[in-house]
Formats: structure tokens, C-alpha cells, sequence
DNA sequence: AATTGTAGTGTTATATTATAACAAAATAAA
DNA sequence: TTTATTTTGTTATAATATAACACTACAATT
């Protein structure tokens, strides 16, 4: 993908709305939630709330949880390949975190399936214990 | 896991009903769908068939793909990690077939973040053209 | 500057997906 | 058999997402 086709800087009026509540957020954030909090900015229906998020989703700047029915900024200033995404799901305390691992994005990229079809993007949701909550269990 | 946590063969009606449904589907299923159509064996309301696919998801029957609310028999006979999935969705076709390689699930059940953790399961769904398709698009 | 095309907006209504809550029945375990 | 657990049936409602339509903003021509 060329750089140039990512319209930096070109994002519309809700889309910036959106983009910006979702940035505030360490964790990911509902649409329903989203819609809440930018009513205050002019933003009254669920339409224009999922219209910033499909284009946000498409230019890469944020990533659904699909598991979860929720949204989170990218971590990776310079999202390479949007559609390449990897998380972790705490079972226990439900915290997110997006996982950038070069290894793991090429090994991703350059599986081929039995068919030896390799794929464009990939979307990995790993469940476990996040690490302090590993701890805490220990206790 | 032991083997024996799995209830096999304990389904329960509605589960039965249900799980034969998916099996019969060799593409992924909608709740409503499976409810539209089981309505005829005395399934009436949408708890009926939520409650059985949770079990069935549970005990690895069948799996979710999540990023189109849809359940898939699980095609492997004796799934041993009912939690570790990986799926190929066809952009064009939409088309999804489980992908049941050792290598990847090794891979992924390995892996480590950034804070040295393991995951017990996850979820992989991978976008892309499935090889039909693929072949099409070059004619 | 007027024209055209594309993307974005605002709005109402509705579709789709999923769960809460509660009483009754079936099954398993003690 | 009593007790506990799971499953069922049911109604209602919550949560997530899109269809459809009229209108506006803005950039790209020519």
C-alpha cells in the first residue's frame, strides 16, 4: 500500500470527533459509548458514529475488537498493514492490549493455508491472564 | 484439559438439535438462522439457541467467527484446544473454512508478548481470496 | 465561475445480535 | 428421596448495526 492513499490529515469533521474520544481511551471503547460522549460535539445518531468508525477501521488509525464489539486506536504510529491486527484479552480482568510483534506479523503474513494461499490481513485475538493478574492469582 | 471435562455425549436436547443443524451447514450460521430453522423441532426464542451454542462453543462442538457473528461445526474430530481457532474468510465470496495446521497452532500457542506471557487460546481469523476465487479474478 | 463527481452529514426508522429475569421441568448427585 | 444442578420455556428488552433519503461540503475539472 502507498502511503499516499491513506488520506493523513484528511479526516472529516466526526471522523475527528470519534478518532479523538477513542485516542483519550486506553482501553477500547463501544460504539453505543462513543456515541454518549460526543453528543456534547454535535454528534446525535448511531449512523454517523459507525461511518467514522468504518473509515477510521479502513485507513487504519483504529482497530475493531471483534470478540468484544469494541474499538481501540493503533498503537503502531505508522500502521503499515491496517488489516494486520493482534490482541491480548485478559479472561479475568478484560484489558486489552494490542500486540506488535514483527515476528509474529511475518510469520501471519507469510502462512500459507493447504491450498497455499497466503492472505492480505489477519485478525488475532489471544485469550489468557494478563500478567498482573497471573501475579495477583499467585498471592 | 482432561478429556473426560468434555461431556461428550452429553448434549442435551436443544443442544442436539442445534448442533446438528451447524453440522449439517458446511458454511458458518447465523443465531437467527439456526433458530428460523429449528422452530419446527420446538425451539421457540432466541435464549434456547444462545444457551446452546454457548455449550457448544464451550465444550469446542463449534466454534464462533467472530467477526461475522456466525458458528461452524468444528471440523476437527477430537478438538483438542477448543479455544484455539483459526479461520480463512474469503473477501470475494465470503466463504470461511477453519484452518487446522500443527505448525500454526504451535506457533501461537507458544508465543510470548512483550511481557514474556503465554495465552491459553485464540482466535485467528485471516482475510483474503480464497484460491477459487483467485483463479476467477485472473480470467 | 459553473459544472460535475465524490465524500460526508443529519435524520428517522428499523434490522440484527444477544441477554436479563423468572418460573417450571428434567436430570444428576448425595 | 431429598437436594442440587442443569436445562427448558417464556416474555421482555438490551445492545449492536444498517437502510434509506434528502441535503451539504468540497475538490477536480474544464
Amino acid at each position: 500500500m502507498n502511503i499516499m492513499d491513506k488520506n493523513y490529515g484528511a479526516l472529516s469533521k466526526n471522523q475527528k470527533i470519534v478518532l479523538d474520544f477513542i485516542q483519550k481511551n486506553k482501553k477500547p471503547v463501544k460504539a453505543y459509548s462513543i456515541l454518549a460522549n460526543v453528543k456534547k460535539k454535535g454528534i446525535n445518531a448511531p449512523p454517523q458514529v459507525y461511518r467514522a468508525l468504518d473509515k477510521l477501521i479502513e485507513i487504519g488509525k483504529i482497530h475493531k475488537v471483534e470478540s468484544q464489539n469494541s474499538f481501540v486506536a493503533c498503537k503502531t504510529l505508522d500502521c503499515e498493514t491496517p488489516h494486520a491486527t493482534a490482541f491480548s484479552i485478559c479472561g479475568n480482568c478484560d484489558v486489552v492490549s494490542e500486540i506488535n510483534d514483527s515476528n509474529l506479523f511475518k510469520y501471519l503474513l507469510n502462512f500459507k493455508d493447504n491450498n497455499g494461499v497466503k492472505f492480505n490481513g489477519y485478525n488475532l485475538e489471544f485469550f489468557g491472564m494478563c500478567k498482573s493478574c497471573k501475579h495477583s492469582a499467585k498471592i
